[in-house]
DNA sequence: TATGAATGAGGCTTCATTCAT
DNA sequence: GATGAATGAAGCCTCATTCAT
């Protein structure tokens, strides 16, 4: 629950940097950036808040670290291989495991995205971060489109946008993610596609 | 586009108040709970900051007058008249336009949502008005399921869960709102309930 | 020795903030700009330290203050009755006067000229002031040049240098001020204008 | 312009020394006392902040070499040879030769001067070398008093105290430090004494 | 000698809150 | 009800200094 990643090899040199931006997850998870301390969370690693400017010149700058970590802990690759409507259900199914698994990273996110109305950088940052999957959604849907994998009325634009509200609107409330994000993908993927099996089942095939 | 309708009776004595909860929502929204200040809300009513005491005692309480507010202005009844897929989409449109004329107030409850993960008495209040939203969502859907007005596949707890997601999501980003929205009840009411042109739909195949 | 100035009529509203000013012009030509702390000019006048910035925004703000009041304190007009022999020794003797009387407002008047090479607006307003007094002093010089008031070698253009370059260097050394400045004004009035009195008395008429 | 001159033996151990206390020289020049830092003299000099200490124990012993240092290369010594207006004027000539040369060695003079009044050790030092340069001059000025060198009016014990005031005013202003002087020498040296013909003179009558 | 990590004191500033007028 | 003055807690950041390597 804390601590929740690797521990490299060897308590290594710059554990200390990964460590605080761990600490300044788990501190904007519970009490978001409004309650974000470097006083706390350098006790959380245990060394004086001050020396915090070792290793981020500003407070804005271990923000910063926050977001580079997160994204790259959350960027979740769409499967390649299989049939869209599989790559869909996997990558949904991907999303739903681990905002079970690391919610304080969605929390997180969730924050960033807010903050992100009132710092440009921030903003610049997560758009970019947003038109790759935004992109990558775009394809997938193009490619079930074609092929017939999704339900009638499916646009792959629109739909694009409906995962990715979905998806943001979800994490919000950990528990109940997974019930969203797999009724989501019913109803995108045609009927004589989706396996036929439970219907409220996470995992059909 | 500032001091939205709904006047109390006769330009009286609590007009301050709404006055300076409106300021406070404006305040949150774009500055978020992190940036909103007493003395920022009272220049915005024109007022000297320590006035503001005499109608909030704490700044708490000012937060928790923006709850009602805004609670109050966002309370959209269902719609009960019609056919269940009428009424869906008739809520599902009027959240949409909602989300585009007042972006402001779907910012603050998003903040607001995020703030009651730290705010005991504050999540209690919002987990009470969304206990009303979702047994009503889960009372239309139901009907809708008897009456064969869903798709295949729409689960009535699930599609609960599922359009409470996507609203929480969609209002993070009032441009495209319409669009996710407008996908959800496409992909939520059969195909063939489905009016055949749809005059909002951007791509209809 | 503390507070060495005028107590305006009835402890009025804005002593306050004078007293701050007066404050820290105590602190600075105790300690330097090195050495000024809020919290000590606060202290001195008996208020906490970050009610000084219901004064003074910033503690740049009280420096500029400061600089106002010691210009203030320190504008002499020259005397414009007389032969200009007689005003350059009144103007002397004043500058002397006031440098025993007040050195503080003389230490400070150096800790600015020296702070004002790495702050330009300081600069330019000390800049500003020193224009109007090198060209008082031009004017004095060229009108007894003119009179022939003056010993033979003195340059109306460069005495007007050696004369701030007097002063700046005197008013390190109060206790000596009095010597140099009587020797300056010795030297640069003719020989049969000076008064035929004792050699190193300061006021010889 | 920087690193001027003196190479120690054989570009031995100490000149990292010595690159510290010139880079401290530049340092207090730019910024003043107020804003020097040990990490920027460090840097300045290409090693890191904590590295100083290993050459001076405290800061405050980096600023007495810097005193050690800029004594040393301003002390001139007084011509002996030539008559007293010559030695006067040489002396005179030297300085405002230095001061537009290196003006960083005069106003981290100006400096120290100011700071002196707070720092008893300093002061101490300071004052007596200005104690030398005070008795070179005043048997400079009593030499020229009984050869008739000077003008009329000139006191041997207060023109001492005028030179040092115009040198110690005139550093402040480099540009126009020769000016002063020169102005300085001219009225000190009796007219009869003074060449006819100045080469530096700006205008001569 | 040189470094980087760590410390702790202290500085300026912000802000909700209180109080007297 | 309204104000301005005042407070005190707290926040971020700076910097000289120390210590282990």
């Amino acid at each position: 629950m804390a601590k929740d990643s690797r521990r490299v090899g060897g308590d290594g040199l710059k554990d200390r940097r990964q460590g605080l931006v761990e600490a300044a997850v788990r501190s904007i998870a519970e009490c978001g950036f409004e309650g974000l301390r470097l006083r706390i969370v350098a006790a959380d690693v245990g060394i004086d808040h001050s020396t915090v400017h070792h290793y981020f010149a500003t407070k804005e700058d271990l923000v910063a670290a926050v977001l580079v970590y997160v994204t790259d802990q959350l960027t979740t690759t769409i499967p390649s291989e299989n049939s869209p409507e599989r790559r869909l259900r996997r990558h949904l199914d991907a999303l739903a495991a681990l905002m079970s698994e690391r919610p304080q990273l969605f929390t997180v996110t969730a924050e960033l995205d807010l903050r992100s109305r009132r710092d440009d950088r921030l903003r610049a940052k997560i758009e970019l971060d947003e038109a790759g999957w935004r992109s990558a959604l775009g394809a997938l849907l193009r490619s079930g489109h074609e092929s017939g994998a999704w339900a009638p009325g499916l646009d792959p634009i629109a739909g694009v946008e409906l995962i990715i509200a979905v998806v943001k609107g979800a994490r919000l409330s950990p528990s109940r993610a997974g019930v969203s994000l797999t009724q989501l993908s019913r109803l995108m993927i045609a009927a004589d596609r989706f396996p036929a099996t439970n219907p409220t089942a996470k995992r059909g095939d």
